[in-house]
DNA sequence: GTCCGACCGTAGGATGTCCTACGATACTGC
DNA sequence: GCAGTATCGTAGGACATCCTACGGTCGGAC
């Protein structure tokens, strides 16, 4: 096998005399990583739908919601994105079309952002491209998949990101 | 325990007729909300010192290396970031005084980055700061946490990260 | 020797994220 | 009712990342 960056900073740890740190270290740095090499992967196979995972992350939410509308900052603490970078990413798919700006009926202090039908077919589209170049394939097989999820379920939970 | 998105989507996966991307899409999703919790206490941790993570990891780079110089293109190849990144990155190291451009004696193509004293110093102290608050307890127990690293070194084998 | 491709670092531009601050609106206690 | 507080979405600014494009330098083919 190749060279590690990662492994080489581990065996720094343990010689600097900070071995309890040394696999938290490995595990935090190990996750930055595994989260660029899919974001890039994830944004290749977006590209052609001018898409970004953050986009598209809110528009399937809106896919699957019950009446394909949520308030904004519904979609705020579901994606657990700043307010800001809902407003961000709810202009660009507003520009393109994928999704609409609503008044809500009843609170005058809440926009409501409703998927397009060109926004549905748009996601679907695009979550067939996510599913055959990258959600199908991760690079681990089917067991490790599960495990890898079931470990950050357990990461999430005690940062309570549970609800 | 509370409600958890990342589930509701793979429901949804699985529902939709994705079964066989539902485990992945749930992998790919889980990575890149660990990362955004991790990034975000890491860079708590930070703060105090004036670093973002990418500084400290490139200032570490540099404190570890032999003789605490590396040319940029090594940096940028460690760690596996753009090379305007390390650029911009450099850029402000080298305004708090913490890293030195510096002329490659035989090849003029090249600009080496090294640590100053003061810059080894800072890197420490970030380093104990992050040790205690962040890397000695990311939530997980023990065996989790090398669970852990072992599944992300297979991730990024298949994606050819390790050298 | 010379020229051309390859490599190096950086400038400029686009995108996404967060933070603080703000105006508008709703709710609560009295 | 009414005042004070809380919530909502957004504007402006800071920062990190990537991309493309560029000038400077090296090295190999000839």
């Amino acid at each position: 096998m190749g060279f590690d960056p990662i492994a080489e900073a581990r065996r720094q740890w343990v010689a600097h005399d900070w071995p309890e740190a040394a696999d938290g270290m490995a595990a935090v740095t190990s996750v930055m990583r595994a989260q660029q090499i899919l974001q890039s992967r994830v944004d290749a196979a977006l590209r052609p739908f001018d898409l970004t995972f953050a986009r598209y992350e809110l528009l399937m939410l809106l896919v699957f919601s019950r009446a394909g509308r949520l308030p904004m900052s519904k979609v705020s603490h579901r994606l657990q994105v700043h307010p800001t970078s809902v407003t961000n990413a709810a202009d660009r798919l507003e520009q393109a079309g994928l999704i609409r700006r609503e008044p809500h009926p009843d609170d005058r202090r809440v926009t409501l952002v409703a998927v397009t039908p060109a926004g549905r077919r748009l996601g679907l589209r695009a979550t067939t491209a996510l599913n055959d170049t990258v959600f199908g394939d991760v690079g681990l097989r089917p067991g490790q998949v599960r495990s890898l999820v079931d470990l950050l379920v357990d990461l999430r939970a005690s940062a309570g990101d549970l609800g």
